[in-house]
DNA sequence: CAGGGTGGCGAC
DNA sequence: TCGCCACCCTGA
């Protein structure tokens, strides 16, 4: 009997499309890939369901499917059913959203077939019949390896060898058996943990959960092992038959992870982020799905990769907001994972030295469990901060008259320092000393920044590059100066001020090249690099065990921000950044320049720490009604022509008007704070509402008509579900 | 009247 | 979003 499936296609139509085809709807499986035609090209597009047809003309006018891909789904039920609560929850068409989650390959129609590699294995009852050098080599090497070895990791012990494995395997003294290959080697290492009792007893708690979905908002301070809790709860797991998916926030922390990973689990770790290749990408997203990936460790995409033995999923750094994706399909992978636990019934173990708000409300409204690290791992004492008030500071580097003496200190007792700028390039700011001219971006509306090294001007904002100019294209004149510093400008002075001292600069510019960042942290590590100048890049997760001082520069903007969550961000850097300080034997000392050392934020946050500050601030929200205790959308729209964007937006929020109780409440539009940004005005629709529900509820009707609104082609437009900046 | 650029619209 | 088509302008 024929039947009509439902397919999600790669559109941002928020529809599925219904094809016949001859098979009955009992052969269709959710989750299975199909090439048809749409719109005169051949894509790929996903099973969502399948009905019989009753009658001759049902369907007639349908095409037909070109191919079926596969003949087992691709994705798993729950995946599926967690991409379609995706799509509801953050009203994003579920083509798209499918396309976010599935590797690009398999996207493209790439079987989904494992890749295999050879692995060898000595027969028993060989004899010790003589043979030549190379043979004896790989036979002693195979003795080592009762459960086989990949060909590739013989060739990379013993050279080319694969004449040698042939004549070896017609002489019948070892076997070859295919095997899916891979990413990563499993090592023989397997040292045990040794926890101190706070961390047995984190472990303990979620251990006692494992069988059921139940959140857990880790706080333990920078240094206080968090990572050791998370190894030994996945040993347990690992033993347990279950897999463990690990979240990170930052690519550059996957090398220090899956290295303690390794030392520690003997067994198979898959890396899922944006820095493997499509290959390999594919390959680890299909280990995981059999079942042959047990440890998956990987940025916020990662939260997608199937589990079918899922038993745990840990997010580090929770607080962290690169787990929200900034443009597309806008998720939280922190928001993901509770929703896939749930569906699976397992325990997430959410860690911080400074946890998010949301979380922090979440344990208020107790639907997250509360586990705490107090001490220090090693032992090691949390550094002393002080406030200097930076207006004696260097004109022109910024640096004061007291943190350059204390960088002295430290240096001269053998020590490592970190300084913090959070601004790239040299200095913010080109002016003509003449005319007042200044270097702006011809698409934004911002400053261009100079980066003197690579002899340019460059638009953080949008990306675009002019040339250094050596006059004021105003007047001509040469009197250009530079104002502010950068990472960059401050590298350099230091070098002058500390001749004999090697000095590293750790930002996105210096880090670009593949495998520059990875580089730069063992030469930290190994002391070679002795002072650091960085943003805040460097302050995420990493262990420089002979930094005693960390210095903060320029961290004011964070505390008269517009947006709302400005102080909480501060607050986190800073808690971050001082740990950073002081993690090894030596005691540690953190030196903060401030133009306001008298604001009350910084009393609270130095006197009483983060976690009376956080709950400070908390409450704050919770009394004006702002996030997490209230619900947000934006609807934001962008158009190269000025008033296109706030037209649009009007009409939406006329046609929200139009359907809106007095529950949520619609505000605007408004221009972006930074109207002009790559070319194109930019406006947004702000909603809040007290309850999620109405909230969803009103997007839930109005999104077909705004979607199909004549002027929604014009521009580009895109709702914003929990927007962590509102700027 | 060919050629190309653009705006509008449907996609199963 | 993408590709198609109708429509219009330009130039000879």
């Amino acid at each position: 009997m024929a039947s009509i499936v439902h397919l999600a296609i790669p559109t941002p139509l928020r529809q599925l499309f219904d094809y016949l085809t001859d098979k009955p709807a009992s052969f269709w499986q959710s989750g299975m890939r199909v090439r048809v035609n749409f719109a005169g090209r051949s894509c790929i597009a996903i099973v969502i369901r399948a009905s019989d047809v009753q009658s001759n003309e049902e369907g007639s006018k349908l095409k037909s499917i070109d191919e079926i891909i596969d003949a087992q789904p691709l994705l798993p039920e729950e995946v599926l059913q967690t991409v379609l609560w995706v799509s509801r929850y953050y009203h994003h068409p579920l083509g798209e959203c499918l396309q976010t989650v599935l590797p690009k390959r398999l996207r493209k129609g790439d079987s989904s077939e494992l890749q295999h590699e050879a692995w060898w294995f000595k027969n028993e009852d060989s004899d010790n019949k003589k043979t030549g050098e190379k043979q004896q080599a790989i036979l002693s090497l195979l003795e080592d390896y009762p459960e086989g070895i990949s060909q590739s990791a013989i060739k990379a012990q013993l050279g080319n060898v694969s004449t040698s494995l042939k004549s070896l395997q017609q002489q019948q003294r070892i076997t070859q058996k295919p095997q899916a290959k891979l990413p990563i080697a499993r090592t023989e290492l397997n040292l045990p943990c040794a926890l101190n009792s706070e961390q047995q007893q984190v472990v303990d708690e979620v251990w006692q959960s494992r069988e059921q979905f139940q959140p857990f908002l880790l706080e333990g301070i920078t240094g206080s092992g968090k990572t050791e809790a998370y190894i030994a709860l996945s040993e347990k797991m690992l033993a347990a038959g279950r897999q463990v998916l690990i979240l990170i926030p930052e690519i550059g922390l996957t090398g220090q992870f899956v290295e303690r990973f390794k030392q520690r689990l003997n067994t198979s770790i898959v890396v899922l982020n944006s820095a493997i290749s499509d290959g390999e990408r594919k390959q680890g997203w299909l280990l995981a799905r059999e079942g042959l990936g047990r440890i998956i460790i990987g940025t916020r995409s990662a939260v997608f990769t199937p589990l079918p033995e899922a038993g745990l999923i840990i997010i580090d750094e929770e607080h962290d907001s690169s787990y929200k994706q900034q443009d597309g399909l806008r998720y939280h992978a922190r928001q993901v994972a509770l929703i896939r636990a749930q569906k699976m019934g397992v325990p997430v173990l959410m860690g911080s030295a400074t946890p998010s708000l949301e979380s922090l409300y979440q344990v208020k409204q107790q639907r997250f469990r509360f586990l705490q690290l107090q001490q220090r791992a090693t032992g090691a004492s949390l550094p002393a901060v002080h406030l200097i008030d930076s207006q004696g500071a260097h004109p022109d580097h910024g640096l004061t008259e007291q943190l350059l003496k204390k960088m002295h200190q430290h240096l001269e007792a053998g020590n490592q320092v970190i300084l913090f700028i959070n601004r790239r390039g040299y200095a913010p700011v080109l002016m003509c000393h003449d005319c007042g001219w200044q270097a702006q971006c011809n698409h934004c509306d911002a400053r261009m920044v100079v980066h003197k090294q690579r002899h340019i001007l460059f638009c953080h904002h949008c990306g675009s590059i002019q040339r250094l100019p050596d006059k004021c294209p105003e007047c001509e004149s040469k009197q250009l100066k530079s104002y502010g510093a950068g990472t960059e400008k401050i590298e350099q002075h230091l070098q002058t001020l500390f001749p004999d001292t090697p000095v590293i600069r750790v930002d996105r510019d210096s880090t670009q090249r593949v495998n520059a960042f990875d580089k730069m942290v063992s030469e930290i590590r190994q002391g070679q690099a002795r002072i650091l100048v960085g943003t805040q890049m460097l302050a995420k997760g990493h262990d420089f065990h002979d930094v005693t001082l960390v210095g903060v520069l320029d961290t004011d903007q964070g505390l008269y921000s517009a947006d709302f969550r400005a102080t909480e961000n501060l607050a986190q850097m800073i808690t971050q950044v001082t740990g950073r300080a002081g993690r090894g034997a030596k005691e540690g000392e953190v030196l903060i320049q401030s133009e306001q050392p008298q604001h009350p934020f910084w009393r609270n946050l130095i006197r009483e720490g983060y976690a009376l500050t956080a709950d400070k601030l908390l409450q704050e929200r919770i009394e004006m009604g702002m996030p997490p205790a209230s619900h947000w959308a934006v609807i934001r729209a962008e158009a190269k022509d000025r008033s296109l964007a706030m037209d649009f937006l009007g009409e939406v929020a006329g046609i929200l008007g139009s359907q809106s109780q007095q529950t949520v409440m619609v505000m605007g539009p408004v221009p972006a704070i930074m109207e002009k940004k790559g070319g194109r005005y930019r406006a947004q629709l702000l909603l809040n509402s007290a309850e999620r529900k109405p909230l969803h509820q009103l997007l839930d009707r109005c999104t077909d008509s705004i979607s199909r609104h004549k002027l929604a082609r014009k521009l580009r437009w895109s709702m914003d579900i929990d927007p962590i900046d509102l700027l």
